[in-house]
DNA sequence: GGCGTTGTGAAGGTACCAAG
DNA sequence: CTTGGTACCTTCACAACGCC
């Protein structure tokens, strides 16, 4: 009787890509043995690859999976196509294929080579002439309604793509199923105005080239009219929509009516873009850029719009934008500068204000230097403040939980433990590795090449001060592994 | 083997923001 | 006002494949 931790080594060696042979010189188990291990664990290698490509969401696969595994190993003969280390991954492949799911040769290489993946389908295909027979149509539909749901697309994108689907899948149907959904996507949102998913997006996530739904819609011809002709897709966006004019279905949503949509024109040198802008996304942008005070760039990746297009918004609904502190980065409205005044002449302290009115620090300190001039050596920022933001904005950490005055805390500690007189005691100088060593020790994701990028330093500076502070940092780099700490200097 | 079709990856082009 | 960086759209050269 096999021990349960062979059995799971030889698992993990067949999740690696190693074929019999290789498995038995590692684990001394017997070929038979090993045969027998793989077929009482299907289910879990299946979900073991999903995992592997990240596409867990299919874990409700396991069983048509298993079922499909057995149909398909009962017809195939060839000797070599008996042993699972090479049936498994086309096998895989091809209900993936079957399944909808987007997947490329090149997805399951951690397998097998595309070669040996190639020839693997060739042979399995010929006993499974089904995968022929597959309703691409069916599965197209079922690729768009899963962009859908990805992307958290609105009902006027799953009316309109639908119609789409209906009027071109006939003429679509050469290409392969991805390419034919992202076609769809791509003039669903050309006709929509609308920008998201992006075509990059769009393409990655179908793990298909971005220029397939390009040829492929060029090669279209609707009502005598070539998409060839027309030159960018984009560009050519009023035209296209020309062509869907008089489509009953279509024309309600491609003309929707401007009092219950704003419709932004944005007027760039050579061409018009229609936008479409749901009235929720109009005030969630100007509630992201006054309330929570984010930057245009910010706004962007949260309400999937372009910048052009947030900034005409926001122009158009903030026409007291003409307050000098309204910077690019934080939204600064001239109440708020006023507010900021009056509670400064309060006493209330920077940190007070700073969390009043949910400003940077730096910004709040350098607007009272503004408005209170003679007084502006009272209220000098901390330059570890300005270097701790500087980081924090070029590395943007997402969902770790980081605080400037814990890091702060953190700076005091090993500054009292740097000897006097030495370069370490500026705290310019100090200040980028102990931010280094917090935001390690809080797990936040990042490079060193990064790092440095974003501290502005040279890599000769990072390794020395890295070395010099270290040992200073205490408690808190315990909980960071030496090891990968110093592995990751190796590679800069 | 030649030919057309389908598909890839990368470079070119454009527009913008942020910083100097 | 210029410049560097970034993101996106579009095109291009070429590869792989299937058909004759």
């Amino acid at each position: 009787m096999l021990s349960q931790s062979k059995k799971d080594t030889v698992l993990r060696l067949f999740n690696q890509g190693k074929n019999y042979w290789q498995i038995k010189s590692r684990t001394n188990v017997e070929l038979d043995s090993i045969g027998s291990i793989l077929e009482q664990s299907i289910g879990a290698i299946f979900i073991k690859a999903l995992n592997i490509l990240k596409i867990s969401e299919f874990y409700y696969l396991e069983k048509p999976f298993v079922q499909f595994f057995n149909e398909l190993y009962g017809r195939i003969t060839v000797s070599t196509y008996r042993k699972y280390c090479n049936f498994f991954p086309p096998c895989l492949y091809i209900f993936f294929k079957l399944n909808g799911i987007n997947i490329t040769f090149s997805d399951l290489t951690y397998l097998k080579t595309k070669k040996e993946l190639r020839s693997g389908f060739k042979i399995l295909v010929q006993v499974y002439p089904e995968y022929f027979k597959r309703d691409k149509q069916q599965i197209t539909l079922l690729k768009i309604t899963r962009i859908i749901k990805t992307f958290q697309l609105d009902q006027v994108f799953t009316k309109v793509s639908n119609r789409l689907f209906t009027l071109l899948c006939n003429k679509l149907n050469t290409a392969r199923e991805s390419t034919v959904a992202a076609a769809i996507c791509l003039l669903t949102n050309i006709l929509l105005g609308k920008r998201h998913p992006s075509l990059t997006e769009l393409c990655k996530y179908l793990r298909i080239s971005t220029s397939m739904p390009y040829i492929r819609l060029k090669k279209l011809k609707i009502n005598n009219i070539d998409f060839n002709s027309l030159g960018g897709l984009q560009s050519s966006s009023s035209q296209i929509r020309e062509i869907f004019h008089k489509d009953k279905i279509l024309n309600q949503f491609i003309n929707m009516s401007p009092e219950t949509i704003p419709n932004y024109v944005i007027d760039s040198k050579n061409s018009t873009i229609y936008t479409y802008v749901s009235k929720e996304d109009v005030n969630k942008i100007v509630k992201l850029r006054t309330k929570d005070r984010c930057s245009i760039k910010e706004i962007t990746q949260k309400v999937k719009l372009r910048r052009i297009i947030i900034s005409t918004i926001l122009s158009d609904k903030l026409k007291d934008t003409g307050s000098k502190y309204s910077t690019t980065h934080t939204y600064v409205s001239k109440e708020d500068v006023e507010e900021l005044i009056q509670l400064r002449k309060e006493n209330m302290s920077l940190h007070t204000i700073q969390e009043k009115l949910n400003l940077p620090k730096s910004r709040v300190s350098s607007i009272l230097r503004g408005e209170l001039e003679n007084k502006s050596k009272q209220y000098k920022v901390n330059p570890f403040s300005i270097i701790y933001n500087k980081i924090i904005l070029k590395i943007q950490p997402r969902r770790a939980v980081i605080n400037e005055d814990d890091c702060y805390t953190f700076y005091q500690n090993v500054y009292k433990k740097v000897k006097k007189f030495t370069k370490y005691r500026n705290s310019s100088k100090l200040a980028p590795f102990t931010i280094f060593f917090y935001l390690k020790s809080r797990n936040v994701l990042f490079t060193t090449s990064d790092f440095i990028y974003a501290a502005g330093i040279t890599q000769e500076e990072f390794l020395k001060g890295f070395k010099a502070i270290y040992p200073l940092c205490g408690k808190i780099t315990q909980d960071i592994n030496k090891a990968i700490i110093y592995s990751l200097i190796d590679l800069i």
